[in-house]
DNA sequence: ATACCTGCAAAACCTTTGCACAGTT
DNA sequence: AACTGTGCAAAGGTTTTGCAGGTAT
């Protein structure tokens, strides 16, 4: 999704982490990493889309043809845990993941195609938590979608 | 939820149906009303919460034991069709559905217990407008939910 | 050797659908 | 009679799990 950038020794261990790849970043969690794993990390990497398990699973069988469904939503699973990615559920059946990194952000569904656009709102960062706190809670995050169609 | 109110005949064909009962709403759409359909409106009346379509079955099935789950789910659709009622996904795999016709609002999600309190903001409503705008969108509906822990 | 991971197939789960029958107009 | 709605059971789609074999430490 973003190009390589140079990792200079001013960076911090937090810094080269939030740029490191998926892959790293599990490593550095702590999650033990076989071939399917990096695979399914990878696959996940080069994608700045909202893939399902089984758009996943095709990708990955493309770079190694025997990894199991199975193994695919174990992995998930594992990384969903360590919050290194989100799952979201746009309506349909299934499961739509993306990398947990990124900035919170908003979901703009097109409601005729069904395409989703990404959006961050700093405003709304802002509003999320004084509304938590009304309530007496601290928010921890947030799931925001916006149903629309294109104007006129 | 709400306690009955006396209809005056200052009230607007739309105010009553904004206060009829889901069962005299769904009649006010052309739904042929079903016993079967009745039972479950009534249910849904019931209810101030977010029922799955289990829970719903289950109400259903102490007033007329005869009614199947297949005949919850396409009331269910039906009754989304026409916006009457909304559903949601909260995570786990079930859908979950509530009155159509509150006004919009956002879920807080209670990340410890799953408890699910609900919200109205008029700055969110007006901010989400703006934000479909500035990407090119008109909106037809949204999702907000957050998730958070009490405070201290 | 021990512990964990994987593939495969079966199961679990929620939801939809085919079909024959019942209810209504 | 035509039409629609219903119950039941079967099928569908997504996700999880049991188990036997594989991999790594």
């Amino acid at each position: 999704m973003s190009g390589e950038r140079e990792v200079s020794e001013r960076l911090s261990m937090e810094d080269i982490l939030i740029e490191a790849s998926l892959e790293n970043r599990a490593r550095a969690q702590g999650i033990k990493m076989t071939a399917q794993r990096a695979v399914v990390c990878s696959v996940l990497d080069g994608i700045d889309d909202h893939p399902d398990a089984l758009q996943i699973h095709d990708k990955a069988r493309q770079i190694d043809p025997r990894i199991a469904l199975a193994t695919v939503y174990r992995t998930m699973r594992l990384l969903e845990d360590r919050d290194l990615i989100k799952s979201h559920n746009f309506g349909d059946g299934r499961s739509r993941y993306e990398d947990g990194l990124k900035d919170e952000h908003g979901h703009l569904i097109n409601s005729d195609t069904g395409e989703v656009i990404e959006f961050h709102d700093a405003e709304f960062e802002n509003l999320k938590k004084r509304i938590a706190k009304r309530l007496g809670y601290d928010v921890t995050g947030h799931r925001l979608e916006l149903y629309g169609k294109p104007l006129g």
